[in-house]
DNA sequence: CGGCATCCTAGTAGATACTG
DNA sequence: CAGTATCTACTAGGATGCCG
Protein backbone atom coordinates (compact mmCIF):
# COMPACT_ATOMS: atom_id res chain seq x y z
CA UNK A 1 0.00 0.00 0.00
CA UNK A 2 1.33 3.38 -0.94
CA UNK A 3 0.54 6.17 1.42
CA UNK A 4 -0.35 8.63 -1.32
CA UNK A 5 -2.93 10.18 0.89
CA UNK A 6 -0.26 11.70 3.10
CA UNK A 7 1.47 13.81 0.50
CA UNK A 8 2.08 17.41 1.51
CA UNK A 9 3.38 20.30 -0.54
CA UNK A 10 5.46 22.69 1.49
CA UNK A 11 6.63 24.34 -1.69
CA UNK A 12 5.38 24.38 -5.24
CA UNK A 13 8.31 22.66 -6.86
CA UNK A 14 7.84 19.48 -4.87
CA UNK A 15 5.14 18.72 -7.42
CA UNK A 16 6.57 16.75 -10.34
CA UNK A 17 4.13 18.35 -12.77
CA UNK A 18 5.20 21.82 -11.75
CA UNK A 19 8.82 20.81 -12.24
CA UNK A 20 8.08 19.76 -15.79
CA UNK A 21 6.05 22.86 -16.59
CA UNK A 22 8.86 25.03 -15.28
CA UNK A 23 10.99 23.60 -18.07
CA UNK A 24 8.54 23.55 -20.97
CA UNK A 25 6.19 26.31 -19.84
CA UNK A 26 6.25 30.05 -20.12
CA UNK A 27 4.88 32.09 -22.93
CA UNK A 28 7.22 31.11 -25.74
CA UNK A 29 8.94 27.84 -24.88
CA UNK A 30 6.05 25.67 -26.15
CA UNK A 31 6.01 27.05 -29.71
CA UNK A 32 9.80 26.82 -29.93
CA UNK A 33 9.91 23.20 -28.79
CA UNK A 34 6.92 22.43 -30.95
CA UNK A 35 8.71 23.83 -34.01
CA UNK A 36 12.01 22.10 -33.26
CA UNK A 37 10.20 18.77 -32.97
CA UNK A 38 9.94 19.01 -36.76
CA UNK A 39 13.65 19.52 -37.22
CA UNK A 40 16.54 21.91 -36.59
CA UNK A 41 16.10 25.61 -37.27
CA UNK A 42 18.35 28.62 -37.48
CA UNK A 43 17.97 31.64 -35.26
CA UNK A 44 16.64 33.87 -38.02
CA UNK A 45 14.32 31.13 -39.17
CA UNK A 46 12.77 30.92 -35.70
CA UNK A 47 12.50 34.68 -35.67
CA UNK A 48 10.65 34.74 -38.97
CA UNK A 49 8.37 31.91 -37.89
CA UNK A 50 7.45 33.62 -34.61
CA UNK A 51 7.42 37.28 -35.65
CA UNK A 52 5.43 38.25 -32.55
CA UNK A 53 8.42 37.37 -30.38
CA UNK A 54 11.00 40.08 -29.76
CA UNK A 55 14.60 39.18 -30.64
CA UNK A 56 15.67 39.71 -27.09
CA UNK A 57 13.01 37.36 -25.80
CA UNK A 58 13.86 34.74 -28.41
CA UNK A 59 17.54 34.65 -27.54
CA UNK A 60 16.83 34.65 -23.82
CA UNK A 61 14.36 31.80 -24.19
CA UNK A 62 16.76 29.76 -26.33
CA UNK A 63 19.46 30.16 -23.72
CA UNK A 64 17.11 28.94 -21.02
CA UNK A 65 16.13 25.90 -23.03
CA UNK A 66 19.77 25.19 -23.75
CA UNK A 67 20.79 25.43 -20.12
CA UNK A 68 17.91 23.13 -19.20
CA UNK A 69 19.32 20.62 -21.66
CA UNK A 70 16.26 20.64 -23.92
CA UNK A 71 17.89 22.05 -27.03
CA UNK A 72 21.34 22.04 -28.58
CA UNK A 73 23.06 25.08 -30.04
CA UNK A 74 25.52 24.61 -32.90
CA UNK A 75 27.38 27.68 -34.12
CA UNK A 76 29.22 27.54 -37.43
CA UNK A 77 32.35 29.73 -37.48
CA UNK A 78 31.51 31.41 -40.76
CA UNK A 79 30.95 34.88 -42.07
CA UNK A 80 28.13 35.65 -41.91
CA UNK A 81 27.53 33.60 -38.78
CA UNK A 82 25.14 30.68 -38.78
CA UNK A 83 23.63 29.12 -35.67
CA UNK A 84 21.38 26.10 -35.69
CA UNK A 85 19.15 24.97 -32.89
CA UNK A 86 17.90 21.42 -32.50
CA UNK A 87 16.32 19.26 -29.83
CA UNK A 88 18.54 17.21 -27.57
CA UNK A 89 17.66 13.65 -26.64
CA UNK A 90 15.95 15.07 -23.58
CA UNK A 91 13.97 17.46 -25.73
CA UNK A 92 12.97 14.69 -28.09
CA UNK A 93 11.63 12.74 -25.13
CA UNK A 94 8.98 15.42 -24.74
CA UNK A 95 7.38 14.56 -28.05
CA UNK A 96 4.61 12.38 -26.67
CA UNK A 97 3.69 14.90 -23.99
CA UNK A 98 3.63 17.76 -26.47
CA UNK A 99 1.53 15.78 -28.91
CA UNK A 100 -1.00 14.87 -26.24
CA UNK A 101 -1.24 18.46 -25.09
CA UNK A 102 -1.81 19.60 -28.62
CA UNK A 103 -4.59 17.08 -29.07
CA UNK A 104 -6.09 17.96 -25.72
CA UNK A 105 -6.25 21.64 -26.59
CA UNK A 106 -7.89 20.93 -29.91
CA UNK A 107 -10.49 18.76 -28.21
CA UNK A 108 -11.11 20.88 -25.13
CA UNK A 109 -10.24 24.49 -25.88
CA UNK A 110 -10.57 25.26 -29.56
CA UNK A 111 -13.97 23.58 -29.70
CA UNK A 112 -15.20 25.46 -26.68
CA UNK A 113 -17.11 28.00 -28.72
CA UNK A 114 -18.96 25.18 -30.41
CA UNK A 115 -19.71 23.27 -27.23
CA UNK A 116 -21.21 25.55 -24.60
CA UNK A 117 -21.24 22.55 -22.31
CA UNK A 118 -24.05 21.24 -20.11
CA UNK A 119 -26.42 23.87 -18.80
CA UNK B 1 1.10 16.58 -47.93
CA UNK B 2 0.54 18.93 -45.08
CA UNK B 3 2.25 22.28 -45.28
CA UNK B 4 3.50 22.20 -41.71
CA UNK B 5 6.58 24.04 -42.73
CA UNK B 6 4.63 27.23 -43.28
CA UNK B 7 3.28 27.66 -39.78
CA UNK B 8 3.69 31.12 -38.32
CA UNK B 9 2.98 32.38 -34.85
CA UNK B 10 1.76 35.95 -34.80
CA UNK B 11 0.76 35.54 -31.18
CA UNK B 12 1.67 33.08 -28.49
CA UNK B 13 -1.74 31.55 -28.01
CA UNK B 14 -1.91 30.27 -31.56
CA UNK B 15 0.25 27.43 -30.27
CA UNK B 16 -1.90 24.53 -29.05
CA UNK B 17 0.64 23.62 -26.38
CA UNK B 18 0.57 27.13 -24.96
CA UNK B 19 -3.21 26.98 -24.87
CA UNK B 20 -3.09 23.82 -22.77
CA UNK B 21 -0.40 25.13 -20.44
CA UNK B 22 -2.46 28.27 -19.91
CA UNK B 23 -5.11 26.02 -18.38
CA UNK B 24 -3.02 23.60 -16.34
CA UNK B 25 0.05 25.76 -15.78
CA UNK B 26 0.96 28.39 -13.26
CA UNK B 27 2.54 27.81 -9.93
CA UNK B 28 -0.24 25.96 -8.11
CA UNK B 29 -2.65 24.47 -10.64
CA UNK B 30 -0.53 21.36 -11.22
CA UNK B 31 -0.45 20.19 -7.58
CA UNK B 32 -4.18 20.86 -7.21
CA UNK B 33 -5.11 18.87 -10.30
CA UNK B 34 -2.61 16.22 -9.34
CA UNK B 35 -4.24 15.84 -5.92
CA UNK B 36 -7.79 15.84 -7.25
CA UNK B 37 -6.89 13.07 -9.67
CA UNK B 38 -6.89 10.86 -6.57
CA UNK B 39 -10.37 11.92 -5.57
CA UNK B 40 -12.51 14.83 -4.34
CA UNK B 41 -11.20 17.09 -1.58
CA UNK B 42 -12.59 19.79 0.64
CA UNK B 43 -11.28 23.33 0.66
CA UNK B 44 -9.66 22.98 4.07
CA UNK B 45 -8.23 19.64 3.11
CA UNK B 46 -6.50 21.17 0.12
CA UNK B 47 -5.26 23.95 2.36
CA UNK B 48 -3.75 21.49 4.81
CA UNK B 49 -2.19 19.45 2.03
CA UNK B 50 -0.58 22.51 0.41
CA UNK B 51 0.27 24.64 3.45
CA UNK B 52 2.72 26.73 1.43
CA UNK B 53 -0.18 28.16 -0.56
CA UNK B 54 -1.90 31.24 0.80
CA UNK B 55 -5.66 30.90 1.29
CA UNK B 56 -6.31 33.75 -1.09
CA UNK B 57 -4.24 32.11 -3.79
CA UNK B 58 -5.94 28.77 -3.23
CA UNK B 59 -9.42 30.17 -3.64
CA UNK B 60 -8.42 32.25 -6.64
CA UNK B 61 -6.80 29.25 -8.29
CA UNK B 62 -9.80 27.03 -7.63
CA UNK B 63 -12.06 29.62 -9.22
CA UNK B 64 -9.89 29.73 -12.31
CA UNK B 65 -9.89 25.97 -12.63
CA UNK B 66 -13.64 25.94 -12.16
CA UNK B 67 -14.25 28.58 -14.79
CA UNK B 68 -12.00 26.70 -17.16
CA UNK B 69 -14.21 23.66 -16.61
CA UNK B 70 -11.45 21.53 -15.11
CA UNK B 71 -12.92 21.10 -11.65
CA UNK B 72 -16.40 21.02 -10.13
CA UNK B 73 -17.40 22.85 -6.97
CA UNK B 74 -20.09 21.39 -4.76
CA UNK B 75 -21.23 23.44 -1.77
CA UNK B 76 -23.32 21.77 0.93
CA UNK B 77 -25.80 24.16 2.58
CA UNK B 78 -24.84 23.21 6.12
CA UNK B 79 -23.50 24.93 9.19
CA UNK B 80 -20.57 24.93 9.24
CA UNK B 81 -20.27 25.12 5.48
CA UNK B 82 -18.69 22.32 3.51
CA UNK B 83 -17.37 22.63 -0.03
CA UNK B 84 -16.01 19.78 -2.04
CA UNK B 85 -13.90 20.04 -5.17
CA UNK B 86 -13.55 17.30 -7.74
CA UNK B 87 -12.37 16.90 -11.29
CA UNK B 88 -14.83 17.31 -14.13
CA UNK B 89 -14.81 14.99 -17.12
CA UNK B 90 -12.53 17.48 -18.81
CA UNK B 91 -10.21 17.47 -15.84
CA UNK B 92 -10.14 13.69 -15.77
CA UNK B 93 -9.09 13.71 -19.41
CA UNK B 94 -5.82 15.29 -18.32
CA UNK B 95 -4.80 12.20 -16.36
CA UNK B 96 -2.55 10.74 -19.04
CA UNK B 97 -0.79 14.03 -19.69
CA UNK B 98 -0.23 14.64 -16.00
CA UNK B 99 1.07 11.13 -15.48
CA UNK B 100 3.52 11.45 -18.36
CA UNK B 101 4.75 14.80 -17.09
CA UNK B 102 5.27 13.32 -13.66
CA UNK B 103 7.29 10.47 -15.09
CA UNK B 104 9.26 12.82 -17.31
CA UNK B 105 10.26 15.00 -14.39
CA UNK B 106 11.37 12.00 -12.36
CA UNK B 107 13.48 10.77 -15.26
CA UNK B 108 14.87 14.10 -16.42
CA UNK B 109 14.88 16.53 -13.55
CA UNK B 110 15.03 14.77 -10.20
CA UNK B 111 17.88 12.52 -11.39
CA UNK B 112 19.83 15.46 -12.72
CA UNK B 113 22.15 15.62 -9.73
CA UNK B 114 23.03 11.97 -10.25
CA UNK B 115 23.52 12.22 -14.01
CA UNK B 116 25.77 15.15 -14.90
CA UNK B 117 25.25 14.19 -18.51
CA UNK B 118 27.81 13.77 -21.26
CA UNK B 119 30.92 15.89 -20.87
C1' DC C 1 -15.55 26.64 7.56
C1' DG C 2 -14.91 28.73 3.38
C1' DG C 3 -14.38 32.25 1.37
C1' DC C 4 -13.67 37.65 -0.81
C1' DA C 5 -11.47 42.67 -1.05
C1' DT C 6 -7.42 45.33 -0.98
C1' DC C 7 -2.95 46.37 -1.58
C1' DC C 8 1.86 45.10 -2.53
C1' DT C 9 5.83 42.64 -4.77
C1' DA C 10 8.65 40.38 -7.99
C1' DG C 11 9.60 37.82 -11.96
C1' DT C 12 8.94 37.79 -17.12
C1' DA C 13 7.71 39.71 -21.34
C1' DG C 14 8.57 43.45 -24.59
C1' DA C 15 10.53 47.67 -27.58
C1' DT C 16 14.43 49.89 -29.42
C1' DA C 17 19.03 50.59 -30.54
C1' DC C 18 23.67 48.88 -30.91
C1' DT C 19 27.75 45.12 -31.74
C1' DG C 20 30.97 40.96 -33.16
C1' DC D 1 23.41 36.87 -39.33
C1' DA D 2 23.00 36.41 -34.69
C1' DG D 3 22.87 38.20 -31.15
C1' DT D 4 23.42 41.89 -26.42
C1' DA D 5 22.20 46.22 -23.46
C1' DT D 6 19.03 48.98 -21.21
C1' DC D 7 14.80 50.32 -19.74
C1' DT D 8 9.71 49.79 -19.23
C1' DA D 9 5.26 47.36 -18.47
C1' DC D 10 2.38 43.78 -17.19
C1' DT D 11 0.49 40.17 -14.56
C1' DA D 12 0.66 36.27 -11.56
C1' DG D 13 1.66 35.47 -6.89
C1' DG D 14 1.42 36.80 -1.93
C1' DA D 15 0.14 38.95 2.98
C1' DT D 16 -3.42 40.84 5.81
C1' DG D 17 -7.89 41.52 7.35
C1' DC D 18 -13.11 41.18 7.01
C1' DC D 19 -17.74 38.54 5.90
C1' DG D 20 -21.70 34.77 5.17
Amino acid sequence: MEEKKNVKYHSADECPITATIDVIGGKWKPPIIWLLLRGPMRFGELHKTIPAMALKVLSRTLKELESDGIILRKAYPEIPPRVEYSLSQKGESLRQIMTLMSEWSRANIMDEALNPGPL
